[in-house]
DNA sequence: CTTTTGACCTGACAGC
DNA sequence: TGCTGTCAGGTCAAAA
């Protein structure tokens, strides 16, 4: 479900909620996400006063004392900020509470979703190692992706959703992206130009940029810590649109399937 | 080294 | 009303 946007989303939701609370306990009732979820989970958490809430990519991670939560949302995850204390749903498989009756919910049905603690004291954790460059940060750029991309034949939307070239870039807004750059999805990586990885690495930004400033895409899983759906989804030029009119030049959308995922291009726009 | 495939899960939906 | 197959915002290890 969630890319980098809809993460940022969840992340702003939350930290000026919780940072400065405590952690009072936390609650598991299924351990088998992506990983196991740390049985020492409440006694490493518990007392800690949480300072910061950030991200790296699709990963959140709340700073609580010594020690840091990692939290992915994978397919289908969501956090919730609940306020006051609600019976546990199906699928609801962590809480973990805070001072002033919060209680950050993870429900996550397909529990592809992680919920980790980092090293102590230097926030290390191994998924984090070889993350790419965030792809709204300064390293991020055409050169970057041209360079990477030499010789290599895969597709190029492969190629940029691959978390060791860019971080947070998933299914929807690579599609996207790629739209706005004008690239056919199913182009080898290695065969772009650098005049076009430089549109691309901006298409990336902007569009990762404007669905923060909307909230996010909510197709079915999707929403906020307060339950708001996101409304980046009117703005999707391409994805989950086959059949639809090309916004820019009226050609039907097509799709094609590229490394297992759907892929959405317009064919005339996008060589 | 790069690339592809299969695995991990549940739920919604289409078609029979 | 079932049943079966397909699909879904992700990622990783293993195989090729």
């Amino acid at each position: 479900m969630p890319e980098l946007p809809e993460v940022e989303t969840v992340r702003r939701g939350l930290e000026p909620r919780i940072v400065g609370r405590r952690v009072l306990g936390a609650e598991v009732r299924q351990a088998k996400l992506r990983q196991p979820v740390p049985s020492d989970l409440d006694a490493r958490l518990k007392h800690q006063p949480i300072s910061a809430v950030t991200r790296r990519g699709k990963y959140l991670l709340v700073k609580a004392g010594r020690e840091t939560l990692l939290v992915h949302l994978g397919m289908s995850g969501r956090l919730r900020l609940l306020d006051a204390p609600a019976a546990p749903g199906v699928h609801d498989h962590v809480d973990i509470r805070l001072e002033g009756g919060l209680t950050l919910r993870l429900h996550d049905p397909r529990r592809f979703g992680l919920v980790g603690l980092c090293e102590r004291d230097t926030g290390a954790h191994a998924l984090l190692q070889n993350i790419g460059p965030e792809p709204l940060g300064e390293t991020f750029n055409g050169d970057y992706l041209f360079r990477l991309s030499r010789g290599r034949k895969a597709a190029i939307k492969n190629f940029v959703m691959d978390s060791h070239v860019v971080a947070g870039v998933g299914n929807i807004y690579a599609s996207e992206a790629l739209f706005v750059a004008g690239i056919r999805p199913s182009r080898a990586a290695g065969r772009v130009s650098r005049l076009r990885y430089a549109n691309l690495a901006w298409a990336v930004r902007t569009t990762l940029e404007k669905a923060i400033a909307a909230g996010g895409t909510t197709l079915r899983d999707f929403i906020g810590v307060e339950g708001q759906a996101g409304y980046f989804r009117q703005q999707l030029f391409v994805y989950g649109r086959a059949g639809q009119s090309c916004a820019r030049c009226g050609q039907a959308v097509k799709q094609q399937r590229i490394g297992q995922r759907s892929s959405f291009y317009c064919g005339h726009c996008q060589r």
